[in-house]
DNA sequence: ATTCATACCTTGGTCATACCAGAATACATA
DNA sequence: TATGTATTCTGGTATGACCAAGGTATGAAT
């Protein structure tokens, strides 16, 4: 369906040209005027009702898009998206990105959105996701000794607990903060650090995080995890300072 | 300073125009090459550096804008700005607008961060962090028989023990969250729900959090800040089936 | 030499027009 | 009715131009 914009008296919307129209269209939007799956009328027709040029009207519709609000489609059209999340994901790339130093901080959001993620999943979590954890976890033994398909195969399967959880804005965040954990120096050389003490770690703890789900019990689930996060952190740290790490785990 | 963008071979760059530049651009952006307070080349110029028509290069830099990561000033130039939170309240607007049916999934998020944040609070909380917490401690006292002032005396306590914690990724996120949550029907509406048998419950269980925190136990801090979000959604529950809650809060 | 007023250049803000390519649609044909 | 083709519609992009005001250099006045 088309949805055709009441304009009213826009000459007295405050605003230079782009502000003014991008305003317009907001509070078409939060209104809801304007809904999901509705399609704009063309940009020249709107760009003349609107009492601008069609370089303008582009760029309020280019800053939704990079909003996630509209979709511009190719010879189709302006449509209003649902609201999707995952837009973030541009967002918090340029929030955190290039400060390395504030990777460790990253991280604590990281293990804020899991811990509480491994909870909901041990309430929440169905056969299908109990079958996802299993598989994320017979990849990690399966690449235990591969640096590279081993980080993958961890990461996944921390990602589909996350999913088990059932919070659309937990799943977002996580990916989101994910992301910019992998960008990083210390993320991608967390992959390869990857000592043989470390295997029985990555194993045993994966399995005991799998173990809380299946047993539906959030509590020790999100303990187990936590305590995962700390003994990673612990390697991690090691690593950095040189020490190779050859020894058992025992802190 | 002036930020002299190398350009080299530009033709290959994926995309069609817009893709492009913006693509450029935020892998300038991300690598560190354009840095805050830097300031781009005019539009001019670098549309002409890009191979695009200045009305592209526009779209690009005003999806940047709206990102937070870039600011266009009349007549002076475009400059990098410093990574800063505060668009995330403009973006979270439009993405979870109207959309009621997530407030309880955005809810969990929000505990995910608190309980995270409780954590580090409990380890690095300053001196000062203590006299901030102790004031809004106070604050949540003096105001529990005004909804709203109340209501707003609980959000910065709880603002504090974020802030407590040190973590700016984890400020961020809980600011875009409270953001949303403030704005949602059911958030505001939470605020209204003091009914007597929830002022005991309001005091004693930040006074609890607060304790923790002075007590330097993150374990305890979590478990209470964890029960006391349990409490509060009981509470809401009740509300919203009707029931005054006249009772007692047990369970 | 210092101060200050003025003209000039720069730079973003905007508009109008034009062309392209492909999707959508109408229409003619088998 | 089914199908292939021509037309229209729509976004994607490029040019060139004009405006207004911030910056800056110039030069006169002190």
């Amino acid at each position: 369906m088309t949805a055709d914009l009441e304009i009213t008296r826009l000459g007295e919307s405050g605003g230079k040209g782009f502000e003014k129209v991008f305003a317009f269209l907001r509070e078409r939007l939060l209104a809801g005027s304007l809904r999901p799956g509705d399609r704009l009328i063309p940009e020249r027709d709107l760009a003349a009702q609107l009492g601008v040029s069609r370089p303008i009207l582009r760029e309020a519709l280019r800053a939704l898009t990079v909003l996630g609000v509209v979709e511009i489609r190719d010879r189709v059209g302006t449509i209003v998206r649902r609201p999707d999340p995952s837009v973030l994901n541009d967002f918090f790339t340029f929030a955190f990105a290039q400060q390395a130093e504030v990777i460790d901080d990253v991280m604590q959001a990281r293990i804020a959105i899991e811990c509480q993620a491994v909870r909901l999943a041990a309430e929440r979590a169905t056969v299908s996701d109990f079958e996802k954890l299993q598989q994320a976890l017979a990849r990690i033994v399966e690449t235990i000794d591969d640096a590279d398909a081993g980080g993958v195969a961890d990461f996944e399967f921390h990602r589909a607990v996350v999913t088990a959880g059932k919070s659309e804005t937990l799943i977002v965040l996580h990916q989101s903060l994910s992301g910019i954990l992998m960008r990083s120096h210390r993320g991608r050389r967390e992959l390869l650090q990857v000592f043989d003490t470390m295997k029985t770690y990555l194993i045993d703890d994966h399995r005991r995080i799998f173990d809380a789900i299946i047993g539906r019990d959030p509590e020790h689930a999100e303990k187990v995890l936590r305590e995962h996060f700390a003994i990673g952190d612990d390697f991690r740290r090691r690593a950095a300072i040189g020490e190779p790490g050859r020894r058992s785990a025992s802190s």
